[in-house]
RNA sequence: UGGGGCGUCGGCAAACUGGUAAGCCACGGGACUUUGGAUCCCGCAAUUGCAGGUUCGAGCCCUGCCGCCCCAGCCA
């Protein structure tokens, strides 16, 4: 391979573009997200997004922020407001560029006269199982109907008072006149107008007929001058309608030319509307910011910073081939950008008293502590000590396993940046639990090294007992242990395979005082323990963390591997 | 047994369009370390689903097979 290549490669839709731009197809890029407001945004939209703000950004384009909105019956409001609010934290800007399909019906009906006028749809008065029946199955053509070669001007006045709500629902479509035989089930005169008495979210009672989205969205991507409109795999079999759309209603030059990729899928995480609406609303979650959902809000609540997201985008490429991407590249993304800005901060998760008895009783002493040691820009801060201090159950054994080196009797370790001590016994319980450890510091230690040089092993973390903030913690793991949950044996719900401690609420954790006033969505780093954020269930004195990723732990790897 | 797509390392994904298989994640080892964190090194596809063919040369071209995904909503 040549190494002095230094572009990076273009996806093959980058590739599109560029050649496009290149052959002075278009003068700017315009690209489009135009979800349905049926439900949350979730990382495979995410990935849409990054994708088609990431090519207008590259390409010194435009992107479009579009509202599908054909089907009144699915669409709402607070679906609306979730999706601006998703996409803008995810760091995108649309401008002035927000759109409703619903604010060109006016149009779409005209063109939709014109198709009719010239012969290309006619209206059918069909019931929805005699369309079915009529349309062939995968391997027989379909036949026509009675309603095909009716006269235009019929239709066009059948459909005319479809629009003026002389029908009742489900009574008449207006359909496309295409081919009943092509191989392509899409092209067997699809319908492109349907009857629905409903109140729309966005345009209220204005009409009661709505065009299907094989008809609409084209028109959409024409109105606005998209260049290139990008969608999943699974519209490849809509596009030749796609382009008869456009043809047929006369669309200036040049054309939006549509382009599928293959949309994400995660391991370890189900991504489908149906499975996260049914999680959400058998409360097998808290709802759909969960921080174990796959949802846009579940990731901010979770901590995930929007940079990860996009990162990880990024990485993941864009292709046409199906994948199942490892969530833990996700949170490879999500350890790195937190690690350069996460400040760090000692929290005891389970508390465990350490008396240093040596230490003068009553006495108090600050140290002063690296914020971040990646980011000398970060600053130090002021951390109480003293003689009783909280340190996490983890950190000690009465008998240490092999290659354990934290607090066990007889050994020394470092308290992060104060002082180096010597476990000299622990207190245990009727059950054998260790319920105080005792040791003995070095005074000439301070700061957390010894004059002579000598070296320990370990350096644990610690909380000083009489300042510290109690706090909910919850910690996250994944929501299903299996890497691919929908893969369950025949007949068994997919909702067994839900991991029952992917969420593990602990309460009485010992925090630095420096956190007590922290906000709703701050991140830190609880050294040697993970990530963190604030939680909105937080209260004044009482804060509540979510574990948004662990640190890597390689004390875990080989304890694993002892059993 | 119709139509449309897709097969490159355990997982993603490149390969300047025929010139001698990038990178990342994961995994394994080591160095270093006041986070068993971070960082840094090393290892990880004699070969691109399979079989033939064309060519000086094939992941890229040709032929045939195999496998996987999507489509029969008045959903998007």
């Amino acid at each position: 391979m040549p190494e002095s290549d230094t572009t990076p490669t273009l996806d093959f839709i980058r590739e599109i573009v560029a050649d496009d731009l290149k052959a002075g197809k278009h003068a700017v890029v315009v690209t489009r997200f135009p979800p349905e407001p049926n439900g949350y945004l979730h990382i495979g939209h995410a990935k849409s997004i990054c994708l088609n703000f990431g090519i207008a950004a590259q390409f010194g384009g435009r992107c479009h922020l579009r509202y599908d909105d054909t089907n009144p019956t699915k669409e709402e409001m607070e679906y609306i407001e979730s999706i601006e609010r998703d996409v803008r934290w995810l760091g995108f800007d649309w401008g002035a560029h927000l759109y409703f399909a619903s604010d060109y019906f006016e149009q779409m009906y005209a063109w939709a006269e014109l198709l009719v006028t010239k012969g290309k749809a006619y209206v059918c008065d069909c019931t929805p199982d005699e369309v079915r029946a009529r349309r062939g199955t995968l391997t027989e053509a379909g036949r026509p109907g009675a309603h095909r070669d009716r006269p235009a001007a019929e239709s066009l006045d059948l459909f005319r008072r479809m629009r003026a709500g002389e029908f009742p629902d489900g009574s008449r479509v207006v359909r496309a006149r295409i081919d009943m035989a092509s191989g392509n089930v899409n092209m067997r005169d699809p319908v492109i107008y349907r009857i629905l008495h409903a109140a729309h979210p966005h345009v209220g009672d204005a009409w009661c007929v709505y065009p299907m989205y094989d008809y609409a969205h084209p028109l959409e991507d024409a109105i606005e001058r998209i260049t290139h409109s990008i969608c999943t795999l699974e519209f490849e079999d809509h596009r030749p309608f796609y382009d008869w759309v456009i043809d047929e209603c006369e669309i200036a030059e040049p054309h939006p030319r549509q382009i599928e990729f293959a949309r994400l899928n995660l391991t370890n995480t189900v991504m489908s509307k149906r499975k996260l609406l049914q999680l959400v609303q058998e409360r097998l979650v808290r709802g759909w910011d969960d921080p174990r959902m796959p949802t846009i809000s579940g990731l901010r609540r979770r901590g995930v910073p929007p940079a990860a997201i996009r990162d990880f985008a990024d990485r993941i490429g864009v292709a046409k081939r199906d994948s199942t991407v490892d969530v833990q590249l996700l949170e490879h993304c999500v350890r790195e950008e937190l690690n350069a800005r996460a400040p760090r901060r000692m929290a005891v998760l389970r508390p465990v008293r350490l008396v240093i008895d040596n230490y003068p009783e009553g006495e108090h002493e600050k140290f002063e502590v690296v914020n971040n040691p990646e980011d000398p820009a970060a600053g130090t801060r002021q951390v109480e000590f003293g003689q009783t201090l909280w340190i996490e159950q983890d950190d000690v054994r009465e008998t240490p396993p092999p290659k354990y080196w934290r607090l066990f009797p007889g050994n020394e370790v470092r308290l992060r940046s104060a002082y180096l001590v010597r476990c000299t016994g622990v207190v245990k319980d009727a059950s054998g639990a260790i319920v105080e450890v005792h040791a003995t510091y070095d005074p000439a230690s301070s700061g957390g090294n010894a004059p002579d040089g000598r070296k320990v092993k370990s350096t644990i973390h610690w909380v000083a007992a009489d300042h510290a903030v109690e706090a909910e913690v919850r910690l996250y793991d994944h929501l299903f242990p299996a890497a691919d949950p929908g893969a369950v044996p025949e007949g068994t719900d997919w909702k067994t395979g839900i991991n029952p401690a992917s969420e593990e609420v602990l309460s009485g954790c010992r925090l630095e005082a420096a956190l007590a006033g922290v906000g709703v969505g701050e991140r830190c780093q609880f050294e040697r323990v993970g990530y963190f954020v604030v939680d909105p269930d937080s209260t004044a004195g009482r804060p509540v963390f979510n574990r948004i990723v662990t640190l890597k732990d390689t004390w875990a790897r080989i304890e694993k591997k002892q059993g």
